[in-house]
DNA sequence: TAGAAACCCTGACGCTGCGGCAAGGTCAAG
DNA sequence: CTTGACCTTGCCGCAGCGTCAGGGTTTCTA
């Protein structure tokens, strides 16, 4: 047989034997005195044994161990670890269609959030926002709570996300603050007002997760983000949230 | 923030935002005076979402096409092929896992057919053979129906081993008569008997399988992996084979 | 105040299992 | 003689980064 022979007996390309060649798993036949490789029965015997365990998944090495230890003990091994393997891999691979299935029906009906796909809870934040009006604040906090969306580990973004649904209610009126303050001075004398509302709907479990200014890198790369008056009264009522928790725990200390 | 706390934040590595940079999907963030890039909440946002498109198995030029087109007509058809190549990879994963179970099972009892995971149907008929005495035409024989297992489509297979179970029970008988022509030349007497043997085991609907001999290459190969007279009683028992049926056909017709 | 640890930079190779192309040689049929 | 279908070797490409190598910077520590 030639190469073009074995290759369709076995139900694989010549590219393929070839490769199995270079990579030590078949041995190179005798060659014809043209120089084209030559085949027998015992080639195609080792080839379609090749094949049926690269079907089920092994790597080319694995398979050149399988097919070195004659009576194969480490067979079964390599048996159990492909197993467990493809074990993993399902498991991949139903979960990405888990996490797909919800968000492709919202896609279908044309409700994407614009940030991209993000989780489910976070979906009914969202919506629970509804249509705001044109608002830059509200923009950049839906980008930040899709940021929270991907950062904070899964076990906590049910509860985070439950946290927030309490101050949706406020949000228009907050963000309304804030915007006005984007081309504002620190110290303008609105920057407290909205401290004061913006520290009224942040829950007291929340403050904790927002990130503690000075060095965190993160938390200067959050505050440059905003205008300096935005940057300000966010501080403001990061502070007064802490303030009140600590003034809440002390009385329930008494 | 610099690059080891954005991808620390977002959850992947240094080098997988830079991976990003080359690839076009993150734009560049200014450098800092030494060199170091330094990244701003765009930046993370930007990064939050390409993570979780790739998360969900989407490709890096996907999730390009995605970022790229603003409010996606295209993520609805995007998400929907990924969907379907998700699908496709499970029934493969699970596909291979099917058949793993009853090699592992098999391999674990110590009962491996020696040529590799064959077909269930193939593990039945080799047990149904039992275990035979030191016989070179049986190894041969085994690594042939081996073959024969990858070789035919998977529709035909259960019929092929049904077939095959009617002769297994001579096999012992015939194995012998083959090897103990080994060393014989084609002319020899016992030629015949070996032959007729072999055709009095061969189903009818079996012949039709075996190479029509000549030019195919293929068959070529199968004839000369045997010696000289087994050929010759292989050859003559196909013969007989094919005879009897045009025997019993021409009779069925009159 | 020096030295080590921990970062950052660019550039380049490695991995898996072949597919595909290039630039040729060979062989059977029309 | 010319096609067309094979064969040969060799090398690039692929996805998504991991992992050096070889060099600078910053920062904590002794």
């Amino acid at each position: 047989m030639r190469i073009g022979e074995i290759a369709a007996l076995v139900g694989v390309t010549p590219r393929a034997v070839r490769h199995y060649h270079q990579a030590g798993l078949l041995p190179e036949p005798a060659r014809r005195a043209n120089g084209y490789r030559e085949y027998g029965v015992r080639d195609a015997v080792l080839l379609a044994r090749i094949r049926r365990l690269t079907e089920l998944g092994l790597g080319l090495d694995e398979v050149r161990g399988v097919l070195a230890d004659d009576e194969g003990r480490g067979l079964v091994e390599v048996l159990e670890e492909l197993d467990e393997d493809l074990a993993r891999q399902e498991a991949v691979v139903r979960e990405r269609r888990e996490r797909l299935a919800p968000l492709l029906t919202e896609a279908r009906a044309g409700r994407l959030p614009a940030d991209g796909p993000v989780s489910p809870e976070l979906t009914a934040l969202l919506a629970g926002l509804g249509e705001l009006p044109e608002s830059p604040m509200a923009a950049k906090d839906r980008e930040i709570l899709a940021l929270l969306d991907t950062v904070v580990p899964e076990t906590e973004r049910a509860e985070l996300m439950s946290l927030m649904h309490g101050a949706a209610g406020s949000a228009r009126e907050v963000y309304g603050l804030l915007d006005a303050l984007a081309d504002a001075e620190p110290d303008d004398p609105r920057v407290d007002g909205a401290a004061r509302a913006l520290a009224a709907v942040l829950p007291d479990g929340l403050a904790v997760e927002l990130p503690p200014e000075g060095s965190g890198g993160i938390a200067d790369a959050f505050f440059a983000d905003l205008a300096p008056a935005q940057s300000a009264a966010v501080r403001r009522a990061i502070e007064l949230v802490l303030t009140r928790r600590n003034d809440d725990s002390s009385e329930a200390g008494a």
